[in-house]
DNA sequence: CCAGACTATGTCACTTCTGACATAGTCTGA
DNA sequence: TCAGACTATGTCAGAAGTGACATAGTCTGG
């Protein structure tokens, strides 16, 4: 019933008590880099989580029109989250601009497809320096049962990802600088 | 103005005339793996395409109530093409649902959770057995300009990718393990 | 000979996500 | 003191994607 957005924002409420301003701004990049929604998206979400009783908030004077509203997971919610994290991902289509590119990239200049790998192993390669200080936070894994192993986890899957992406992208201009 | 999706069907429609039921064929798994569409959103999309003037048909007696229509690129839509491949990508949010469900794994039972990650392990081996399987077709990386580079660079991508998220299961596993 | 798979195109309601618009208080540094 | 960044919530039109429904000919194996 509820959707993926919706566990994504149970995860960050499972921390601690957020505005949804702030759950946005957890769910972006770098530091908690699993599933991105813009606020738009989250306040609906959110108002469908208190609807179904799986979030509760109290309102508090706040800047702008509104009043702001901090949220909270509520045992049911808590009990929704803990049931679905253990059942399986649905297999998601994978949509890979890159890769497309990739696919038709015969049909182009190989100088300019070159350029274009070049750009990413910069990109990815910055990202990576950034996983890797992030990763000097932490000593060592925390323990499955401590919040920090969440965070630690899916920066573990980043730095490896990063890596993977990266050296696809150095054999990728190395193919395409042999034939020049 | 194209959509993601047009430019995959064009790209697909690069390598030679297919009917919008092929195209939705290729663009399954494992053969092409870059940009997957149901046919409803194909046949929507081919028509888009065939107004825009980048794909043109010859409708031929075929199954069912309507004729089938064989699709080919169009000079105007190679071009958009090959314009549009040495474009950088715009940047796709990450939404992966097992990195979500990792960041709340601390919630819950770690012998569920680690029999998640066992039973996604099993899943990423079979397919990088599978991509290794279809790798040994290909003798070597084709030419940049051939089609079939296309082809080899992504299924290049695919391995790389099994190998690190294979490997990001087994560190999780081997975590989960350590604690019980 | 017949069931079931495969070929083939299409519509439609619905969910998800994006990007723009709207509003307004607080805090910080030049 | 004032611009600009940050905090904060919301609506809405539209694009993108899903899953079910509808229809029907051919081909293959039991």
């Amino acid at each position: 019933m509820t959707s993926t957005l919706g566990y994504a924002i149970l995860a960050v409420l499972a921390r601690g008590e957020r505005t949804g301003y702030e759950i946005a701004a957890a769910m972006r990049r770098p530091v908690s880099y699993f599933w991105t929604a813009r606020h738009s998206q989250i306040h609906a979400e959110l108002q469908k989580l208190a609807t179904g009783g799986l979030v509760a908030f109290d309102a508090r004077h706040g800047p702008g029109p509104q009043d702001k509203k901090v949220y909270r997971l509520t045992a049911e919610g808590g009990d929704a989250l803990r049931v679905w994290v253990t059942e399986p991902p649905r297999e998601r289509p994978e949509r890979d601009e890159l890769v497309l590119k990739t696919y038709a990239s015969w049909l182009a200049d190989p100088g300019l497809v070159r350029r274009l790998f070049a750009e990413q192993l910069r990109v990815h390669e910055e990202r990576l320096a950034e996983y890797e200080r992030e990763e000097e936070l932490f000593e060592g894994p925390p323990d499955p049962g401590d919040p920090r192993f969440g965070n630690y986890a899916t920066l573990r899957c980043g730095l490896g990802y990063e890596r993977h992406r990266a050296e696809w992208c150095r054999w990728m201009v190395a193919q395409l600088s042999a034939s020049l």
